[in-house]
RNA sequence: GCACCGGUGGCGAAGUGGCUAACGCGCUGGUCUGCAAAACCAGUAUUCAUGGGUUCGACCCCCAUCCGGUGCUCCA
């Protein structure tokens, strides 16, 4: 069976494959590293990681070159109010975005490619179409590409640009170009601004440049697949197929990838809206990882998202009953027995299989989570019946691997997330961001915790019903649940 | 203005020209429990924005209307 995607560049769902026959050859845009990455941010980066491991799942290797925009007005704007050379500055943002990225339980591409450390392979892009007078310098040092000359241009973005060029003269804003439409491969320094003494000039290089030049770099002129948000179909993306195919007068992303943009309760996140969110704000207000993980995968990427408290409050309980069951398979003593009969396991498979084909199927992340909420209901039941032997758990267990392969929510790590994202606030002077409940839970010791636990297992013992509901109470406010089973007391933190 | 996407139960969200409209969360009742929690069982949309049309048959196709969102400029 096939892995299908839709591809912007032909409208259509197609299938998605390593031209190679070995790995899937693919680039995604990555973030600039100005400052905290947002909850949309991640959405994007989120869906790219679903794409990758449902490649693997459906037998790719992978080759995923991502860059880091180390340079751009924005850095050297917010590095010089800091006082900062800007490798110092963007430094601590590219750390920041991984540690957020490994708490989301996103994978890192195999490669990492820096603006900054490519600056060669940018100016000798420009030069090859500078060679065809495809690019142009204008008054003021800076070069730009001559979309004139790119008939193609707007396929991606299915945008029609004829005409445009006619009216441009009369933009008096750009009078350096030679057409309105036209834009930067490299920038003319202004005093005092970051540069690079190149053959091109003294400056540095335009935003979309690096992206070609690093892609074919790392990936070759033509490669599979290339990803990002919905907002970088135009201009980036279009002016990344100008520029290479220009170049290489070959095919550059054979297959495009866009992530839709998320919407916070209702409206566009802006910071002026006031419903601007970085992961570290909603792990400081007590949210957990694996829950805005599961919601931001939970609908399908071509979907716009509507980020909710009240969808990442179902998203946590989802995600925690998918633990407990888990944990229940996982550890439960189940008979050695052969099945009376075959219903767990076609039902184990017949999950299997609507999971993968969902994956398959364009991603449709909502479909296979529903496939293996199927499979938890029949299995939970046979349990409850004392129907469910070693094999059928084992099989669930694997089931539940291929699961979490892609999904990745069902180990938990999110205390210890919450625990640096707290350790993080207070290096920053921000702790008074934190959650004042969070912070009375996570004072209590995992050992502080179990002793209580027993306090309340001896009551109960003695018949203390009143003290045992008095500790479990005492441990509630605090946020820790208890749940009594056979094999006695399992707790856990809300 | 032009273009695009969407409007499915209390909420989130799949889906198909024709079997009982997935799944999750929530809620209600039951089983279990000292009581809870967890788990399971049952119930929770005679209906898929509205009005027309095509069809033997439409939530799914077409037209119109209303509503929400997005893009056309930096933005994941």
């Amino acid at each position: 069976m096939a892995l299908e995607l839709f591809n912007t560049l032909s409208g259509k769902i197609e299938p998605l494959f390593a031209s190679d026959g070995h790995a899937l050859r693919f680039y995604c845009c990555g973030p600039t590293v100005y400052d905290y990455g947002h909850i949309g941010n991640f959405r994007t980066f989120l869906h790219v990681d679903m794409l990758r491991r449902t490649a693997r799942l459906y037998g790719m290797g992978l080759h995923h070159v991502m860059n880091i925009t180390d340079v751009d007005d924005k850095i050297i704007r917010n590095a010089g109010n800091a006082g900062l050379p800007i490798g110092e500055y963007t430094a601590k943002f590219e750390r920041a975005f991984f540690e957020d990225m490994d708490a989301l339980g996103v994978e890192r591409p195999e490669q990492i490619a820096r603006a900054t450390e490519n600056i060669g392979d940018m100016v000798t892009l420009i030069e090859r179409l500078a060679a065809q007078d495809i690019a142009y310098k204008a008054e003021d040092g800076s070069w730009y590409f001559r979309i004139a000359r790119f008939p193609e241009y707007g396929k991606l973005s299915k945008k029609d640009f004829e005409g445009i060029e006619d009216g441009a003269r009369v933009d008096v804003d750009e009078y350096d170009k030679d057409a309105a439409r036209d834009f930067a491969l490299w920038k003319a320094t202004k005093p005092g601004e970051t540069s690079w003494d190149t053959a091109l000039g003294k400056g540095r290089p335009g935003w979309h440049i690096e992206c070609s030049a690093m892609a074919m770099k790392y990936l070759g002129d033509s490669f599979d697949l290339h990803a990002g948000g919905e907002d970088l179909m135009f201009p980036h993306h279009e002016n990344e197929i100008a520029q290479s195919e220009c170049a290489t007068h070959q095919p550059f992303a054979r297959h495009w990838f866009h992530v839709r943009f998320l919407l916070v309760e209702g409206k566009k996140m802006s910071k002026s809206e006031g419903n601007f969110y970085t992961l570290r704000d909603l792990l400081l207000k007590g949210h957990r990882a694996s829950a805005i993980r599961f919601l931001l995968l939970s609908v399908p990427y071509r979907h716009q998202l509507n980020f909710t408290f009240d969808g990442l409050t179902e998203s946590t309980n989802a995600v925690e009953r998918l633990r407990t069951f888990y944990t229940r398979i996982r550890d439960g003593k189940w008979p050695e027995s052969a099945p009376a009969d075959d219903s767990v396991a076609a039902a184990i498979r017949l999950g299997d299989e609507k999971f993968t084909a969902a994956l398959g199927n364009d991603l449709n992340t909502a479909e296979a989570r529903a496939a293996i909420f199927d499979v938890l209901r029949a299995v939970n039941s046979a349990a409850d019946q004392s129907k469910l032997t070693r094999t059928d758990a084992d099989a669930m267990l694997a089931l539940l691997a291929k699961f979490d392969s892609i999904f990745a929510v069902l180990e938990d790590h999110d205390a210890e997330l919450t625990r640096a994202a707290i350790a993080w606030a207070e290096s920053e002077g921000r702790l008074g961001e934190a959650d004042a409940s969070l912070l009375a839970t996570l004072s209590l010791s995992d050992a502080d915790i179990d002793a209580l636990v027993a306090e309340r297992t001896l009551a109960k013992k003695q018949r203390n019903f009143a003290r045992a509901d008095a500790v479990r109470n005492e441990l509630l406010e605090k946020g820790i649940l208890l749940e009594d089973s056979k094999d006695g007391v399992r707790w856990k933190r809300k």
